[in-house]
DNA sequence: CAGAATCCCCCGAGATACTG
DNA sequence: CAGTATCTCGGGGGATTCTG
């Protein structure tokens, strides 16, 4: 990937005229990121450490419906990725407390950004989508959209 | 997630001191879009098309690696989703043209901004983890630091 | 309190073969 | 050319139980 600090190969570049260069994406350092941001808890928890550092206990039960296993694997993942501090107090009833990194601290700005994305867009996409109420309809939108599919091509 | 178009929720404004409302983020449009962008071809597709629009084996050479069951599933998702239009041209070997619609394009610039943080921070994340090259070495590496984590805690 | 261990299920995703 | 139809497998992720 050649050079970091100076020239950032900025692939992505928005106005990208060329036909997109595979290697330097697909191999390269943002699809592991992708991945991070796309698994089950892992963006929700760097977001609630972004308020401030929690506890254990305290991230179990303000995420609601996440596993002990999920939260302890998602957290695990997090430090390896160093975006996530992890220091235990030895006291009696061992506490332990995680937090972001300065490296955590500044994913949040990208990620803020596609989030607002998120909330922004959303009405257009579930627009897009059939927009009628989940459930037992979205099946009806999806077989229309498939027949609509075959009768046009 | 109330009004939508003038003041955004803006749940990540990374200054963010309270608590972190769960029900406005965790049930709301950002975790589908992170799913999305989590899932292993969407954003490459996105990326692509974001340069030109594609005909299907195009896009089927250029990624190298992806299947035509999931190349056909992900321009699905994408359609349906807003993202991506698909044009039919009705000549005699169907040929068919998927690009971005003006949606898709709004989401290149916070996706964008997202690949250049982990291109820029690669290093950072690489060192966190060990930084050995991987393979075997990184079991090594991840048994170390578990057992460092049993002498600590 | 903060996990580790174990079991289990579902589905994302690849391989392969066939078609209008 | 641009798909669809099946089969299959690995692993993401939940529920439950046990422990320092």
């Amino acid at each position: 990937m050649s050079d970091t600090n100076t020239r950032v190969p900025s692939v992505l570049a928005h106005e990208l005229p060329r036909p997109v260069p595979m290697d330097e994406l697909a191999a390269c350092p943002a699809s592991e990121v992708f991945r991070r941001v796309g698994d089950k808890w892992s963006m929700l928890v760097v977001i609630l450490l972004g308020g401030r550092a929690h506890r254990y206990n305290e991230l179990h039960r303000a995420i609601e419906g996440i596993s002990q296993r999920m939260l302890t694997r998602t957290l695990r993942g997090l430090e390896d990725d160093g975006l996530v501090w992890r220091h235990v107090h030895p006291t009696v009833p061992p506490g332990v407390e995680y937090g972001l990194t300065e490296l955590g601290v500044s994913l949040l700005e990208p990620l803020s950004a596609l989030a607002d994305w998120a909330v922004r867009h959303a009405p257009e996409m579930a627009e897009a989508r059939g927009a009628e109420a989940p459930g037992a309809e979205t099946r009806a939108a999806e077989a229309r959209r498939a027949e609509a599919r075959r009768a046009e091509g």
